[in-house]
DNA sequence: AGTGTTAGTATCAAAGTGATACGAACAATA
DNA sequence: TATTGTTCGTATCACTTTGATACTAACACT
């Protein structure tokens, strides 16, 4: 794809697929969500191929949603943190998860419960301003002019 | 990408991703939304080639999220038009688009408003039992074991 | 008859992916 | 000291996907 970055694109949706835009990243950030910090455990976990690995963790690094962190220096070792703008894509991935569990969901599924309440936790995306569902009411588009 | 389907794989975000993993799909889906439904109106609007267009509509509409519709018998045309499975993606975009306005904010950018308050739309994501947005509460995972 | 519109298909070079083997830099064990 | 193991990759190369471009089918319109 034409990766038609930043400051060009005004759709926000296009931008953020320019730096996770495809299924390998996704499922990189959800490892590095569930703790997988290190090359081999991310390898083993989806069964990606290394040079692929390379590569996406690099992209992400770059993009600052990982960052890298010598956790030895003897060996000299690395590992993958996620940074905030990591750490704030977990919306993303919740959503992406509820779509599956509703329209895929036969058999069996991860779930996700409150630690605190108990409860399993059903992801929806909601306006904060107005507190309604996305979605469920009528809204406005605006497209800012060229240039 | 290995696209290991449904019942076998457990992560409801890995099974969504089978579907809809790459950025023409989403980018399909947002158009789709915006209100676009013919072959030419998706080409245009995303600069895509007609056959990876052909293809990803084909899968699209395969798995579910889109429907062809013909809507002119004498030139024989279809349109796509969204699901309930594809209209309820709409959270998926929003929280994709919501990532890139805070990270990749620079320049204009598109804006929605809700159409009742004039205020802007912004998307969250919540669990819908404890009202706590996602992210800000310990959770606990139970993965399935297998078989 | 000629031009325009819509929804594609055909072709093919270029780029991306995936599987596998291998390498570097050590630690631990025999 | 030699051997084996661990971790984080790189090298290679066959295979698949993609992207750009040209073209076709089936009409309508002038």
């Amino acid at each position: 794809m034409d990766t038609e970055n930043s400051c060009e694109n005004p759709c926000p949706i296009s931008r953020s697929l320019s730096v996770a835009g495809d299924a390998w990243s996704i499922l990189i950030l959800r490892d590095a969500h569930a703790g997988l910090t290190r090359f081999d455990q991310f390898r083993k976990s989806m069964g990606i191929a290394p040079t692929m690995l390379t590569r996406r963790l690099a992209t992400l690094t770059e993009e600052g949603l990982l960052e890298k962190r010598r956790y030895s220096e003897h060996p000299p070792r690395e590992e993958y943190l996620l940074t905030e703008a990591g750490r704030d894509f977990l919306p993303v991935l919740f959503m992406i998860g509820a779509w599956g569990r509703k329209y895929r969901g036969g058999g069996k599924l991860t779930q996700f419960f409150d630690a605190e309440t108990g409860t399993e936790i059903q992801a929806i995306a909601v306006d904060e301003v107005t507190g309604a569902k996305i979605g469920t009411r009528p809204m406005r588009v605006v497209v800012p002019d060229e240039r």
